[in-house]
DNA sequence: AAAATAACCAAGCGCTTGCTTGCTTAAAAA
DNA sequence: TTTTTAAGCAAGCAAGCGCTTGGTTATTTT
């Protein structure tokens, strides 16, 4: 029985509020330390109903991942489309990661390191998944070296990138004096060697 | 007991044995995930042991953090012992960092993400252990700055440069092709804005 | 030699965990 | 109107969890 006999069809998926329940708990607390009856309370659920969407725990942190991951994708095509200065994407790349990490409800690549508890298969999709989400970046700095902004993009650069974005989550707090679209300006300014503007 | 009845009275603590099997599980497979009878069992005891030594398996992270920081801090201050030039000093800052991360066997700086389990005091605690280790960061940063190398060194870019070299135990395989003093090389290039030498 | 201590082991207690099973009911399909 | 389906709930099971307790033995101290 659908708990709610009001609101005759509209409302979407219920699944969907298990998923982001379960986003929002995997990265406050992390995917051990989260319960399943924790999940199920924040979605309103007794402790055994999430099982009826997911078949098991494991299988909810993979469709955490790999739909916040599509969503992080998605969000990333929208902030470049149609934008050709390198500089610019590259700037926009930046702003719209943060975005995933810290304005977006459900923060994909912050559940990296929770991809441990998943079997080879599920990780190396994700894997896959993360490489594409990575193709604009390499793309974007190969065009700032062919311009001679950056001196060169090998590989490491931009896994370097990546990682002081990522782990900006350790220590930027959105509520600060700093603003996400100074924190990318600054992320900006750090690659290319803070020859500001 | 003492399990050996040989090697008279010489070995160090047992205790130590235990922390080190904790820290190597703990960075391994994460805190939440490592049952106390992994950590015993890696120790060579029995299940109920490791509590002799430790009064709770969050005292074992508590020690297991603060113990490898303060190895990590040594390690950094012999490093940098009686270095004068700032781009020679943030380069052994670097090299002894990655040292911390790969090399050795307690490596903490992983580990900041696992304090989420403890208290707010021991928090504190390795939060201000964590900003002694960063301070001759800072300076050497400003000292750059001084010397004209760098134009700016207001705290995020101490933040940015932390978070990348952290974030590379996601990517960076030690038995791979590129060695850790190259790697350091790659991350100081990449913080004075690829400038090669 | 006697007493104290350090460093465990063997056994298990109470609780929490992920997950299952059988039932129920609102809504949709026939 | 009857039947089927979607979406749960109530209850609980078996395994695993952190941790305790009472004893045991090699070593150290007195």
């Amino acid at each position: 029985m659908p708990r709610r006999k009001t609101e005759p069809a509209a409302e979407a998926n219920r699944r969907t509020e298990v998923l982001r329940a379960a986003a929002r708990l995997f990265v406050e607390k992390g995917f051990e330390a989260t319960t399943t009856r924790d999940i199920a309370e924040a979605a309103g659920m007794r402790s055994g109903s999430p099982f009826y969407h997911f078949r098991s725990k494991l299988d909810l942190l993979k469709a955490v991942i790999l739909e916040g991951l599509a969503a992080s994708e998605a969000r990333q095509q929208a902030a470049i489309a149609g934008v050709d200065d390198p500089l610019d994407r590259l700037h926009r790349l930046v702003r719209a990661h943060l975005g995933s990490l810290f304005e977006h409800d459900t923060n994909a690549p912050l559940l990296i390191g929770e991809t441990r508890a998943l079997d080879a298969a599920a990780r190396r999709q994700i894997a896959e998944a993360f490489d594409r989400y990575q193709i604009p970046w390499q793309q974007t700095l190969d065009a700032l070296v062919a311009q001679g902004t950056l001196t060169s993009a090998a590989p490491p650069l931009r896994l370097w990138l990546f990682g002081m974005l990522n782990w900006s989550t350790h220590w930027y707090r959105p509520d600060g004096a700093m603003t996400l679209d100074a924190l990318a300006d600054s992320a900006v300014a750090m690659l290319l060697g803070q020859a500001p503007g």
